[in-house]
DNA sequence: GCATTTTCACCTAGGTGTCAAGTT
DNA sequence: AACTTGACACCTAGGTGAAAATGC
């Protein structure tokens, strides 16, 4: 209603504006490069192994919690916590598609919320969008971790893997509480 | 767009049609008396004793596929396995508030999907519905089981109760398998 | 005395990295 | 030789009724 091209959103949205107020959040992941990749252990870094596989065209994972109002992404968190990855491309239950030993930019689109398609985005070029890219979110797709610091950072950030940390080594004291 | 009057919904929509639709399909709770009930262990039966409580205003449980097309609708069976009571009436959750030892009967409302209202039904008289009631699904909420036959229906039917089956009374055969 | 809440052992369901086995 | 998959132990998270504790 501010007269923005489609396709592209502005700022400056105030407060007290409830009409059209709501957004879907989502997020997609593309391939920074057209490469494949491979770990030197020795010198633990990434080197370059040749032409990327053929990509698969990028989901897009709705954000679960949309829409959401322009107040809720002021105050809230939108954590992307429960995004799923896999390397089978015939997956049917709308997890992210990427291909092992590539590299990848995870993205972030502001959607305007179209009444009536009930978050069904199919194609963000038919949306009024912005996207937002974090160029410290890159990562390396893998199937293994290739990186003892990986697996140590994983281990002691998720609380599913609480069984691998280092404090859960028993001294021996496992019987008769 | 068969000119049905608002509030109501006719039969026959056909396969082909695809215009308009979606559907939610919401539950709710009601009284089915101004009763209060206590149970007599004695004869094994619900009796009078008193008048009811002040009941709180039924809430609509919305189902959370919603929205359903007419032909999920043919093929599908909508479970609400998912819905939750409570006797808190100051519940934050979206559970469904009942008292205990007062009668119920659920109900299943048929909605005509609004776009633009994403699901957020408060009142049915200001949608276009259809209500269906099961007279055999009338129930008493209760806080403690009061019939030993209902404990049994509830263990054997529901996964997580496993643990009180008749079958898992150990044989003493728990050691060093 | 009866109804409700709290705590608990026992489950289901599913998210972790490990390790062995399989694949290319 | 390097990468991928599957079975596994170990967790989190939470749904059961039993039994004890609490409330009215």
């Amino acid at each position: 209603h501010h007269g923005h091209h489609a396709h592209q959103l502005g700022g400056g949205d105030t407060a007290g504006s409830a009409e059209g107020d709501r957004w879907a959040v989502l997020m997609d992941i593309v391939p920074v490069d057209q490469k494949r990749y491979r770990y030197a252990y020795h010198r633990s870094s990434w080197l370059v192994a040749g032409k990327a596989d053929p990509p698969a065209p990028p989901r897009l994972y709705l954000h679960p919690d949309a829409p959401f109002t322009s107040e809720q992404l002021r105050k809230q968190v939108v954590s992307f916590e429960k995004v799923k990855l896999t390397n089978n491309e015939m997956d049917k239950n709308g997890q992210i598609v990427l291909n092992s030993m590539h590299r990848y930019q995870p993205r972030i689109h502001l959607v305007r919320w179209r009444e009536g398609c009930g978050g069904n985005i199919t194609d963000l070029e038919a949306e009024e969008y912005k996207t937002f890219v974090f160029p410290e979110s890159v990562f390396t797709a893998v199937t293994a971790y290739q990186n003892q610091l990986i697996t140590k950072l994983k281990i002691d950030s998720n609380p599913f893997a609480k069984g691998f940390r280092d404090s859960s080594r028993l001294t021996d004291f496992d019987r008769d509480p």
